[in-house]
RNA sequence: GCGGGGGUGGUCGAGUGGUCAAAGGCGCUAGGUUGAGGGCCUAGUGGGUUAGUCCCUUCGCGGGUUCAAGUCCCGUCCCCCGCACCA
């Protein structure tokens, strides 16, 4: 109820919609959401964070721009209208319970665009339920007709510098869906990789049977092919060239070379010893059957090198030990001569490596399951530490990893060999239900992040920019390097066409990377004509370039050109560490080719996932918590509080029931605390006219120490994003110093005393404005309700006062602190009932002593010792000497601020004290009266304790 | 494999080479307040010992540098994240 009447306020007294002025300003910007799904609590977190900083930013008096808009295009939404569609039982299900779609609205997510508008409006409504600072003017969705205008400017701008190019590219990719597919968008098969296989062709007559390998530099250990007798297998013309394989092998193949007709079907009982051509070594080797050969990897069709494939050695084991397949099949002759043909060398292994990994392993057949990891294991280490065998002519005594790609190239140059994909693992299949393959997208333009110098000048923004957290910086600047051409180009989704083809729409990543720039200009180009918006325009605006082109009056021009320059560079850029690899690194390389270096972004922060107790959260697995419902439950208020106390920005947060009711709970206590001070006054609290007390209690200056101190941490974490800490000072320690403080002037609360009034009037006060950032609501209702000037949330943010921080007066709370706990300890112990506490102070040159080891700084008692005699602080050498080497003991222990009265300090506390053990107190300021010798016991902040 | 980040008490997590047996939250225990167990306040939460002390153990494991190391160096084990055609 509050926060909605809040809300309303600051959207009637425009209060952030920001326009330049002559204030320092400042641009933040999160990245926007792609709007496929409700809002949930991690969202929650990624918007309140950029809010809380424009807010404090704000108050400290800054220009502050935060927008919002709605990142729409794209090809998930319609997979998600086609399930709709299709009525997918769990896809309904997810966005009936999960996204909370009512039971009329669902049928109209069968439109994309609808599926989109639908939940952007929702995401809007919920950001303002939280009471987010945006600017709303300048809100859009990426498919709007002017948005269409901006993104073929700056990708033509692109083009035009050369940065996009044609290519192709191995996708994974759908037959049935007729589209590619990421990992997202699989059944099964998630996270496997395509590898690039070398197809080594050996002749047989007129025909051409077409091995797929790994390891092309094997060819000179083929001792025979495999067939297995019981997959189909198909002849097929691949460019004039007659070739084997099996049919499965063409349904992926066929994607990745053209024209790949079938002319028959084959028997491969008909091959089966027969002999075929290596080529490259002009040997004749025998075809066998091995029932471990699939068909739908690679070719189907395998040559054999037992010498370093388990797989291979442990089939030809297999086969000779198979008399009936030996007779079968009339190989009884020729299987004697079939012995593995060594390749390798390879240190902590023998001549054939495959047999001793296979006995290492215990396997013994070929279909055994162990024989993967044995392949696996044999092949890492054969890449990195194996050399071919010195008797193989050009490539003898070279590193596996350096021969194969060479050897690699003098197979493909001589058309002994060609190279296909084929993922490393089956099955992966599509959520349609089909069977994916590896596609060669040809056409496909590209994003040229290769480009050396583009990388270079990428490095460069990076360079310029504050990364936070810090460590992410290394991230980034091994993604710049790592990241290679990026094809940009799509053929479903939402989207801009590719102005220069039409058949093509722009990647969903690639229209928004510089679209913050949009944002400075967006409230003016909503209500312009998109055919106004021409590339003139924007180089116009955005570069100053001049030309005859341009339709817009000068005047407005200058107008959102003005703007623009205002506003940018962007200081802050916001977004979760999944984006890190692609959009954020995308964004460095835009602008640094887009834009000027003065236009270059300026800060980067980098924010981590959700739990839900402890479990990762994800709306797909129905395990989240829906932004509005959490707002329904515990206040907008709360859940920022919490979302923004429980972790920093980049750490993992994790929502805990019980966690963010305590957070409610201190919340409530707060709010509850002015109420409580002004109980204290006995009259009407009202903080625009809070009148000065000279205050004199040390109690009184401690909290205002403390409250300073507070204020200074708390300003200085918020300045870097750390939400939590500038809480954990601001609220948490914040609260124990009050109760404390209360605690301690417990005995004046019910007498009126104007320090305390006073003191406790401050901390409402600074308070309020504290917390305004992270609860705007509950402070603005406060800030009204006890007469602050204007809104909370324009209000100034609290200044430290350096002059009220002061260690002496802490160190002197502490000293009592510890007193009364020293005494009560002694007390217990002592076991009889006390009547009398005598407390001795430390006498002057214990602290002269003190001065010494401090200007020394390190514990170094013969030193100390020596200045101290020296100086003649005492008469007894002895006690210096003592007391010199406790003090070596206890000095790294104690912070030493100098000299205080301990007496005076005690005195002052005197009635808290006698009131906290419940016995009279007598300060000694001397050994007058000592019956028990312990005055020389007191050290400096220590003072000795006799009890009676 | 490559790259990045981590391993601290029952748990989540602070922790600049000395002020750290280790903030704060949550949990647990005790006391106070109250309309008993809710909330709030106070105290405790590795072990031993004691007139407020001191000792031992301890920051994944093993070494090293230093008067002094959770913090720096070397080695080692383990865990998490990213590796792309996509938000």
């Amino acid at each position: 109820m509050i926060e909605k009447k809040w809300q309303k306020k600051w959207a009637d007294e425009k209060l952030f919609e920001s326009n330049p002025n002559d204030k320092e300003k400042l641009f933040i910007t999160v990245a926007f959401p792609y709007p496929s799904g409700a809002m949930h609590i991690g969202h929650g977190r990624t918007y309140t964070v950029p809010d809380v900083y424009a807010r404090f930013k704000r108050m400290n008096g800054y220009n502050v721009l935060f927008p919002m808009a709605w990142h729409v295009t794209g090809a998930p939404v319609i997979g998600i209208a086609d399930r709709i569609k299709r009525k997918d039982k769990w896809t309904l299900d997810l966005y009936e319970n999960v996204h909370r779609v009512p039971k009329d609205e669902l049928p109209k997510l069968e439109d994309p665009e609808y599926i989109v508008r639908y939940f952007s409006s929702e995401y809007n409504e919920v950001m303002h339920d939280m009471g987010y600072s945006i600017d709303w003017r300048r809100e859009f969705r990426t498919i709007d007709p002017t948005y269409k205008k901006f993104v073929e400017w700056q990708i033509t701008t692109l083009h035009e510098k050369g940065l996009i190019q044609k290519g192709e590219h191995p996708v994974k990719y759908c037959p049935n869906c007729d589209n590619p597919v990421g990992d997202h968008d699989l059944l099964e098969g998630e996270g496997v990789g395509v590898n690039e296989l070398t197809l080594l062709k050996f002749k047989i007559d007129d025909k051409i049977l077409v091995t797929a390998t790994l390891r092309p530099e094997t060819i000179v250990g083929a001792t025979n092919i495999w067939l297995n007798p019981d997959i189909e297998y198909i002849e097929v013309d691949a460019d004039g060239e007659n070739w084997i394989i099996t049919r499965e092998a063409h349904h992926n193949l066929s994607n990745q070379i053209k024209d790949l007709e079938i002319k028959d079907e084959i028997n491969p009982d008909d091959l089966i010893g027969k002999f075929a051509l290596n080529q490259f070594t002009g040997t004749e080797i025998p075809i066998l059957p091995a029932s471990f050969v699939s068909g739908d990897y690679g070719s189907g069709v395998v040559f054999s090198e037992p010498a370093d494939a388990p797989a291979d050695f442990i089939a030809l084991k297999d086969l000779k030990n198979n008399t009936e397949l030996l007779d079968k099949y009339g190989l009884n002759d020729i299987i004697g001569d079939v012995n593995p043909i060594p390749v390798c060398t390879l240190k902590g292994y023998g001549e054939i490596p495959a047999k001793d990994i296979i006995e290492c392993l215990e396997i013994t057949s070929q279909n055994d399951d162990k024989l993967h990891e044995a392949t696996n294991e044999l092949y890492k280490a054969q890449h990195s530490k194996g050399k071919i065998i010195d008797t193989v002519e050009g490539y003898g005594g070279k590193k596996v990893s350096v021969a194969r790609e060479e050897l690699k190239e003098e197979l493909i140059s001589k058309n002994i060999a060609t190279t296909m994909y084929d993922f490393a693992e089956r099955p992966v299949i599509c959520r349609c239900g089909e069977n994916c393959v590896v596609k060669i997208m040809d056409d496909q333009w590209f994003m040229k992040y290769s480009n050396p110098e583009w990388k270079e000048k990428t490095h460069e923004v990076l360079e310029n920019e504050t990364i936070i957290p810090g460590e992410i910086k290394n991230n980034f600047n091994y993604y710049i390097d790592w990241l290679d051409d990026w094809a940009c180009s799509r053929k479903v989704g939402l989207g801009t066409k590719l102005p220069w083809d039409n058949q093509w729409l722009i990647e969903p990543l690639t229209d928004s990377t510089i679209y913050m720039s949009y944002y400075s200009i967006a409230r003016f180009l909503k209500d312009m004509n998109p055919d106004d918006l021409n590339l003139a325009f924007f180089n116009k605006v955005y570069l100053n370039e001049d030309s005859d082109d341009i339709t817009v009056a000068p005047e407005v021009i200058k107008e959102i050109q003005d703007e623009f320059n205002y506003w940018y560079p962007l200081d802050w850029r916001l977004s979760a560490k999944d984006l890190v690899g692609n959009h954020l690194s995308f964004l460095m390389f835009h602008h640094s080719a887009i834009f000027p270096k003065d236009k270059w972004p300026r800060g980067t922060v980098v924010f981590g996932m959700g739990l839900l107790e402890g479990n990762k959260m994800s709306s797909s697995k129905g395990n989240v918590i829906l932004l509005k419902d959490a707002i329904k439950d515990y206040s907008a208020d709360v859940v920022r509080l919490f979302l923004m106390a429980s972790a920093e920005p980049w750490q993992d947060f994790d929502w805990r029931e019980k966690e963010v009711l305590g957070t409610k709970r201190r919340l409530e206590w707060f709010k509850d605390f002015a109420n409580k001070v002004e109980q204290i006054k006995g009259s009407s609290l009202d903080l625009n006219s809070i009148d000065k007390v000279e205050l004199t209690r040390t109690i009184d200056l401690w909290m205002l120490s403390q409250l300073n101190q507070h204020v200074k941490a708390s300003s200085e974490a918020l300045e870097v994003f750390q939400t939590r800490k500038a809480l954990q000072e601001s609220l948490f320690l914040l609260k124990k110093d009050i109760d404390h403080y209360l605690y301690r002037v417990n005995h004046l609360l019910d007498k009126k005393d104007e320090g305390v009034i006073y003191v406790l009037s401050i901390i409402v006060e600074t308070w309020i404005r504290l917390l305004s950032p992270f609860t705007p609501h509950t402070c603005e209702e406060l800030w009204a309700e006890y007469g602050g000037e204007g809104f909370a949330s324009s209000a100034q943010w609290p200044q430290v006062d350096e002059s009220l921080i002061n260690p002496k007066i802490e160190k002197s709370e502490e000293l009592i602190q510890n007193l009364i706990k020293d005494i009560e300890q002694i007390k217990k112990m002592v076991g009889d009932e006390a009547e009398k506490v005598h407390i001795y102070t430390a006498p002057d040159w214990k602290w002269d002593l003190y001065e010494i080891a401090n200007e020394i700084g390190k514990p170094d008692i013969g030193q100390i010792i020596g200045r101290a005699v020296k100086a003649d602080i005492c008469d007894d050498k002895k006690e210096i000497a003592n007391v010199a080497k406790k003090l070596g003991r206890e000095m790294t222990k104690t912070k030493y601020v100098g000299k205080i009265d301990e007496a005076d300090i005690i005195n002052d506390a005197l009635e808290y004290i006698s009131k906290e053990i419940d016995c009279e107190v007598i300060v000694h300021e001397d050994d007058s009266y000592d019956p028990q010798n312990k005055a020389r016991n007191a050290m400096p902040y220590k003072p000795a304790i006799l009890i009676q």
